[in-house]
DNA sequence: ACAAAAGTGTTGAGCGTACACCCATGG
DNA sequence: CCATGGGTGTACGCTCAACACTTTTGT
């Protein structure tokens, strides 16, 4: 099939951040490249959006043919679009950029695609700039929208499955902004804004120390007061 | 000339919300279409991306058609990107969207192009809806935008001249937030905020009152700590 | 009994809001 | 001298960070 206009036009793709937390580490879903240009080099997953299909379904698709997640477990939200006249040395193409953030638990590596797919942390990938494209910007302007997103909405919430303990959501924010937190004053705080989170009654055993309540998501999505991240010393 | 591709493509657009303040409203500015579809209705500027332009620069191009500003005055930033099938009922378009501010003073309504061009207090915009295309939810995500970016960023600078006062600024908050702020404590806030404003030394006769200190813009990005336009009682 | 983790109490410092008050100008 | 808007002082209440302390489990 051919298509032709009469207007010049650019492909438009989808690129997505895809982040979760594994061995108490940000990561973030990579593809290796198999053909040129970048070949063999780690990319985000994404590719062509679909002639009569959403933006954000094209995402959702794209993210479903890397990892086995139900569109139920996952956050996806758009981030910017890139579109740099030679950010891809074949055509011009102007990719929409998501960033998703899904559970640890259900998802494994895993990729029904023939691509090799694999969770690399993400200091590693922005550390050795080795990103196919742009995505290297792609993928620091994610994470730094997830790191700025905990302050003040529910975001977290995504990082934890379905029933989470206040640890659990403490140590995302500790892995995601790479500080540590005051334990007391963090389970004050969370359980205190209005709607973030609801108690089940229920407890969860852990390996050591006191059993820890266990929590569903809230209805609320803004956090009020915000978290903050700033050291203020 | 006949463009072909051997994938599905889309036209991408830029379409550019531009705000500034005119007779103390929060107003946008709009352009009478001239074609169906929407016949006559208001529409946000914007057009084609050129083939080898980048977003940023085909959202000024825009801009420039409609207004005399000059880029050294703009604000400019992205929005987000709407891309639903059915959004124009011509062609898939896929629309980058641009936030513009602007400065009251030097830009008169103006249009070297021939379409009619007017500002438009965006409150009749929203409230009655008349917008051409999906404008009406791009100008709703605009003017939101600008809202929250006034708590903790410098965007209300880019209403205002090179030279303000701290009154000058304080009325873009009440203006865009809709809501009164006690000026003792805004000026002290905004003052107090390292880096936000410098002051010049000179100062400005008002129409009644003492006169006000002049100030130029600083060098801080962001506002810490933040001002909040959260009614509290 | 001890270590470890969850969760609560307490306290002092800092900040924001409200509002009183002073300053500088035009009429 | 009065009205008006710019700008400063002050006091009360609230929140946060720090950290002591209690609770509840596994070993």
């Amino acid at each position: 099939m051919v298509y032709t206009s009469e207007y010049p036009f650019v492909y438009v793709t989808v690129d997505i951040v895809v982040l979760t937390i594994r061995d108490d580490a940000l990561q973030a879903l990579v593809v290796r490249r198999a053909e040129e240009p970048f070949k063999n080099r780690w990319a985000l997953p994404g590719g062509f959006v679909g002639e009569r299909e959403d933006l954000e379904l094209a995402a959702l698709r794209e993210l479903r043919e890397e990892t086995d997640v139900s569109p139920g477990e996952v956050r996806l939200e758009q981030l910017k679009t890139y579109g740099a006249p030679d950010r891809d040395p074949r055509h011009r193409v102007v990719s929409v950029a998501f960033l998703a953030v899904l559970p640890a638990g259900p998802t494994p590596t895993a990729g029904t695609d023939a691509a090799e797919a694999s969770w690399v942390p993400v200091d590693d990938l922005l550390s050795r700039g080795r990103l196919a494209f742009d995505h290297g910007q792609i993928l620091a302007d994610g994470v730094e929208r997830a790191r700025a997103k905990l302050e003040y909405s529910n975001l977290a919430l995504a990082f934890v499955g379905r029933e989470f303990t206040i640890a659990d959501l403490r140590r995302v924010y500790e892995t995601v902004w790479g500080r540590d937190l005051d334990a007391g004053n963090f389970h004050r705080k969370v359980t205190g804004a209005t709607g973030l989170v609801r108690a089940t009654g229920r407890q969860r055993a852990q390996e050591r120390g006191r059993p820890a309540e266990l929590f569903t998501a809230g209805s609320a999505i803004s956090v009020h007061p915000p978290l903050t991240r700033e050291v203020l010393r």
